[in-house]
DNA sequence: TAGATTGTTAATCGATTAACAATC
DNA sequence: TAGATTGTTAATCGATTAACAATC
């Protein structure tokens, strides 16, 4: 039971989608109804939940509810999953405030800087340290991914820092691919990355 | 010469890599030692460079300052293109403030807001306008990208007011896909699902 | 039972990799 | 010229789609 990267791309989406269809009352949805919704295929949708385990029923699609928490369950989302950010700047204020992340599970436990002039005081409720104190708390708090959102001339000497205290899942917004061991989860975000390919599309549009 | 979903996602990283060989002084690469650099194969270098219509030289490799302006030029992101931002709150005020933009030709021209405790200041030296000014400040001014960045429950109406305007690319951060007609660009950059995806990754990392 | 829809196998499609002739 | 490396065609691999028997 490998999952393809491709499905783990769909994977959320689905739980969003059964989301919403759960929030409207929908007790069961087929392969077909599903797929309409989402853009895909019925066949793919088939293919990509069986992928991941989930099961329907013949003759009568998918429980909504139990698909939901079914995928809800393999991407860990149910036991709640504490964050470190690293750097107070845009990026890492605006995701210390990001409101959806609580609702899913996700809690922001601090933010660290290394300027002083940022230090002792709170952002969006999070309290903002100083960075010579980050092995410490990774080493007395039960924090699972530290995320990067600082300069990029740091991000990757940050991204060993935490490793090295034993974080295991990386969520990096410097505009740097973190190179990270087998043994570590690194997702990363590249905002600027995204708008230049949709500069691209947006180029070539006519043509 | 139809470039694939594939080779847009990978180009503005290939315009990273040759921006840092540049800096770096480096003035031709091979498909050999550029794959080596991004973990690409030398022969899916050579045919992402062919599909959209780079050139190199046998026995020699690729110049990288023609190769890294020629996907500049494909990109569009030699022209300023100015953007709009729909929503002040976290998100859209870290986009306002995100320097790596200006850097690539990227200028944010005004951010809108519906509070109105929030106008009448300046974010990161841009101005927050009303909602209401939105539609006459896209007709006076050369607005090409609207960034959606406002509550999940507007955000469709908000892209359709854009549309309605004639903007053609939408950059959208709220947690649902935009839905947009064939002649407009979207992008959804949906932050949950990739902190969701690195919870999906190591939550099984061990298996 | 009959109808609907899954689970799964087979076929197709597209993307990646390999191979090699062309040529700088 | 000889060596290196591209451009391009062919082979492989993986993901998506189609088909259909199983079964609720």
């Amino acid at each position: 039971m490998m999952v393809s990267d491709a499905v783990i791309r769909r994977l959320p989406t689905y739980y969003r989608y059964l989301t919403m269809l759960h929030n409207d009352g929908v007790l069961h949805i087929s392969s077909f109804d599903l797929g309409k919704t989402m853009g895909l295929t019925p066949s793919q949708v088939r293919q990509d939940i069986n992928c991941f385990g989930g099961a329907g029923r013949q003759g009568f699609g998918y429980s909504v509810i139990s698909l939901k928490d079914h995928i809800a369950k393999i991407m860990g989302i149910k036991n709640k999953q504490n964050m470190v950010i690293i750097g107070s700047g845009n990026i890492g204020s605006a995701i210390s405030g990001y409101v959806g992340f609580s609702e899913s599970g996700f809690n922001v436990s601090a933010l660290f800087d290394s300027d002083e002039k940022k230090l002792d005081k709170t952002i969006n409720g999070v309290p903002v340290l100083p960075i010579s104190e980050l092995p410490d708390f990774l080493m007395s708090n039960d924090i699972s991914i530290a995320v990067i959102a600082c300069p990029e001339s740091v991000a990757q000497k940050m991204a060993n820092t935490v490793m090295e205290y034993g974080i295991k899942g990386i969520w990096n917004f410097a505009p740097i691919d973190i190179r990270t061991p087998e043994s570590v989860v690194c997702v990363n975000v590249s905002l600027l990355e995204t708008l230049q390919q949709l500069s691209f599309r947006l180029n070539n549009l006519k043509k």
